[in-house]
DNA sequence: AGGTTATTTAACCGATGAGCTAAATAAATG
DNA sequence: CATTTATTTAGCTCATCGGTTAAATAACCT
């Protein structure tokens, strides 16, 4: 039965050929012939892959003559990063913590000085795990 | 044969069930039983559940007794997120866009002005999203 | 030791998933 | 119209997955 569209879209990622199939995406659009290059996989397995990630809302196809145009569709990669973020502050310092906001304002404040293109604005301090027992 | 580990974390995130214990750790370590008690399900099949989630690395398991603790393990999360992190451009407005700079900067503006205690420094639009990550 | 509680392992089952080959469809082109 | 090019559908195989029940461990408590 069909699953919910988080579970589709996990288990869509949850293959290497389609996550590389999404990696050239990213670069642009492109056609199945092209995205099948790289595999060593008969183009039916292509297209299967290529159902799997539409179905999941990874990607959307267009037509041109005989060609369907694959494209990185925004949306399912946002549910994902929405989801993702409830778990943030286990992993991210600067995320949601007592001092967080400070760090973020100097970090902001950093950030601000030097036009540079620095990302990875990571403000070192390695504070306490809160336990949020609850 | 043995999944590549990112392979293995999404396919663990592939299963209500699976996230729904990732949420309830969330909140803080317990036990199995304490785990199994929302489903309607047996035991084993929790327990399979908790390999799946271990085995890709979202969570760890201590021993106290004869009850074996379950918590959030943090780097399969970092992991997903940095993948993830590729494609941010493709839903986040204030990331990597030309006038992405002058949008962080009008929101740290904003977030600067009320000095509220409120954590999830919300700008009220669904704007800023990926503000420490550059 | 014997019993209770917590958790895992073993063995099985039905459904799904990823791959294949062969054949079908769709649209441009000679 | 026949051919070539791009892509999908059909039908098959094999492995993995999510669930089950029954039995095995493990650690605590009399």
């Amino acid at each position: 039965m069909p699953l919910d569209p988080l579970s589709s879209t996990f288990a869509a990622l949850a293959d290497p050929t389609r996550r590389a199939i999404l990696a050239r995406l990213a670069l642009g659009e492109t056609s199945v012939m092209e995205l099948a290059e790289p595999f060593d996989m008969s183009l039916p397995a292509i297209s299967k892959h290529l159902k799997v990630l539409e179905h999941a809302g990874l990607i959307s196809r267009g037509r041109e003559a005989q060609w369907r145009p694959c494209r990185i569709a925004p949306a399912s990669f946002k549910e994902v990063d929405g989801w993702l973020g409830n778990f943030r502050r286990f992993w991210d310092e600067s995320f949601n913590r007592l001092d967080g906001l400070l760090e973020e304002m100097k970090a902001e404040e950093a950030a601000k000085a030097p036009p540079r293109s620095n990302r990875k604005v990571r403000v070192k301090k390695e504070k306490q795990r809160g336990r949020t027992r609850g």
